[in-house]
DNA sequence: TATTATAGTGACCAAACGGTCACCTGTCAA
DNA sequence: TTGACAGGTGACCGTTTGGTCACTATAATA
């Protein structure tokens, strides 16, 4: 099936929207790199605002179909090594991804422009992969794999940090291997710091809840 | 002292790049905003270009005098509770700061239009803050206030969650009191997850070392 | 006093922009 | 066959933009 012109114009206009924002973007370049005459888009959209609005229905549309329900989470990691692996495969998608990498550059560059955009850059990079991990770190906790703590400030802890490596990736693409390799050193580091540990430490926690505990 | 015109056009710059980006942001609205005529700032730069880099120029040395040397650095806290008390002053001071508010904005806006702007968001964003606490996690670990670890990783583990509800502010202003709480609720749960028990634990360390040793 | 540098003005220009309009063309249903 | 319509074109329009230029006023200097 082929992409209907609409769609076409949509597909353009995020990538210019993302790589000159808004205001630098011009119909007439838009028009010419779709093979199209100026006057031909306002055939599909009465005018610039509209594309641009109708973008956002898009983005809005596949950011609910993405985080909004938390019903298709992946699967519960079962060990430290599956978290490491499950994040980066995550993490490696959404970096490399062209759509979403230019969705996370029109976040950005329009934040304080626009009240939509305002609330997509929120939940894109403050809540989407927070929340998604929170209730994956709940799980992990039940099972032994993570401290008892509050699994929403465990995972903002988490994301945080991921998600400003991400940032350094969108600003600077060559530096790809070593965003990557700083990301995995943070999981790992994270993991080390946040798991449950076994041995005499864990008998230590038993025991701190008892009276008699002393020194050793 | 008064300021000069050249320097008032800087400040009023900064205030429309930041606010409307460089693109929109235009030189008759920037004369308007500070009395003058447009074509009075030709007297003083060359072009909106030569404004746009004479104000990377100032925000390049601000950056290197406050963040450039490790010496002027903030006397490292001496205990968990003012270690709290010095983030939400830094904090605090940086959000609330006007001109350091509207760098934000700008560097945010612009970060993949300009080269300089990309390199300037990096540091400010990711090495800034972490570099400075990098060095003080260092000493607070050797007091036996930290567990030994990466300073580095723990300054970076530490301040890249501010520095994302830093954001969070600069996005919406309105949450500011949100904003707070949520970063000094972070900053005491980081304390808690990485202080160095005390106890048997402090002894341990200790034994380990140097016996014998006291200070004051 | 005459001169010169500095800071400022308003009119103007060419280019670029979003948007409109009359017109063309193929497709499909009445 | 005809007529409506979706899709596309190029010329054109008003506005905005960065930038230029001739000109003026003031204050310091030779």
């Amino acid at each position: 099936m082929e992409i209907s012109t609409k769609d076409r114009i949509l597909n353009e206009a995020l990538i210019m929207f993302a790589e000159n924002g808004y205001r630098g973007t011009n119909l007439r370049d838009l028009a010419a790199q779709l093979g199209l005459s100026k006057s031909a888009l306002y055939k599909h959209y009465d005018s610039k605002e509209a594309i641009w609005n109708a973008l956002l229905d898009k983005m809005e549309a596949y950011y609910a179909a993405r985080f909004g329900s938390m019903s298709n989470l992946p699967p519960t990691p079962r060990s430290s090594e599956e978290l490491v692996a499950l994040t980066m495969r995550l993490i490696g998608f959404t970096i490399r991804d062209p759509q979403i990498q230019l969705t996370r550059k029109l976040l950005l560059t329009e934040q304080f422009h626009d009240a939509r955009v305002c609330k997509l850059a929120t939940k894109h990079f403050l809540e989407g992969l927070a929340n998604m991990f929170a209730v994956m770190f709940g799980q992990m906790m039940q099972n032994g794999l993570l401290k008892q703590s509050d699994p929403a400030m465990l995972a903002f802890a988490f994301t945080s940090p991921i998600t400003s490596l991400v940032h350094l990736y969108t600003r600077e693409p060559d530096r790809e291997a070593e965003v990557m390799e700083r990301i995995e050193r943070f999981v790992r580091y994270f993991i080390a710091i946040n798991q449950q540990e076994t041995d005499w430490n864990m008998q230590k926690t038993l025991i701190s809840s008892d009276p008699g505990g002393e020194d050793k």
